[in-house]
DNA sequence: ACCTGAACACCGTTCAAGT
DNA sequence: ACCTGAACACCGTTCAAGT
């Protein structure tokens, strides 16, 4: 005789996604996502394989709001390359600054079985890959590409780890990188 | 009646490391520690507070590590502004390759209680953020010092994370970003 | 077909009792 | 003064038994 169902795995992601943010990734245990959700901790086994399963659905979820955000970003302004790298890159920081826990597991994961697939962190960040190629040219596309994720990823993890300590202003040093770096990679032949 | 130490703090530090770079940091337990050193996990709390402590001690050991490593770099090669920076963004990736566990722990910790203490970091990292001082002149020096950090820091991670997954050679993208970095930060007035 | 209590292995940590 | 076994709380996970 079926059991009706107390839950679902949405039910359970969500809940995950709650407690990664308010309580970090040590404190989401298979018990706190059962209390959340409403059932004992053993039944959470009938939808997700195990605890780095879970977490992995869960970086999945972020990752799949993060590519709306930045597709949005990228079609709401389609004016000079110049422009447009920043504001891609400005809308990855304001990501990570509403989501640092979920922005962490996707793009500082602590080990691979909780690692968000390649295909769809790539398919997130295409927007950024596709004005650098545009703005660096095709053969320095993807070194260019290498070098804008590097700084971006490294200075947001720098910013939500607290590791710049020496004061002054972050937006102001983001705004000096991001510039510094879409003159150092424009063409050296631009064509417009 | 006093019982003969069958450890020390030395002993247990250097055992930790051991296993953190072979085992990873989850299999850094106090009991794999403790059969490493021969006492049981008990015995450990005489020396460390917590495995946390422990942990943050591994990382101060690996920071005063690179610490030495920079330190002989920017003496060994007192040229050129420009060759000394790309020579010691080398170095941290080099080390970062030696003990890429290690490295993860002092840029890329988890938690706030196993970090190396920031002034420790800031001394290791000194020799990098004089010469990018030097390059970029005093008005810009913070802010291009973090530039330079978060792009090497960033490189470094998304490589040992695996995510660079376009294929091509790191060591020509890495080369790549840290020659149009020389070249972005440099100072626009040049003396020499 | 889903849910549960009971159980197991493992971990960090404390502490009284040994030497 | 250090070391130990025993114990506790907690966690992930399995599984037979319920409905």
């Amino acid at each position: 005789m079926p059991t009706p169902d107390r839950t679902s795995l949405d039910d359970i992601v969500r809940a995950a996604r709650d407690l990664l943010e308010s309580e970090g990734l040590s404190r989401l245990s298979m018990q706190a996502v059962a209390d959340r959700v409403g059932v004992r901790a053993p039944s959470l086994y009938k939808r997700v394989r195990n605890r780095d399963d879970l977490v992995r659905l869960v970086a999945e979820a972020t990752v799949a709001d993060l590519t709306q955000r930045l597709d949005s970003v990228a079609h709401a302004t389609p004016g000079d390359v110049r422009l447009r790298l920043p504001q891609l890159a400005r809308a990855l920081r304001t990501f990570a600054h509403e989501q640092p826990a979920g922005y962490r597991l996707v793009f500082s994961p602590e080990t691979a079985a909780t690692t968000a697939s390649a295909e769809t962190v790539a398919l997130a960040v295409e927007p950024l890959l596709t004005v650098v190629a545009e703005l660096a040219g095709p053969d320095d596309a993807l070194n260019a590409a290498r070098t804008v994720t590097a700084w971006a990823t490294g200075f947001i993890a720098m910013e939500l780890a607290g590791a710049f300590q020496l004061g002054g202003n972050l937006d102001s040093a983001f705004e000096f990188g991001i510039t510094r770096l879409v003159a150092a990679l424009a063409a050296r032949s631009p064509l417009g």
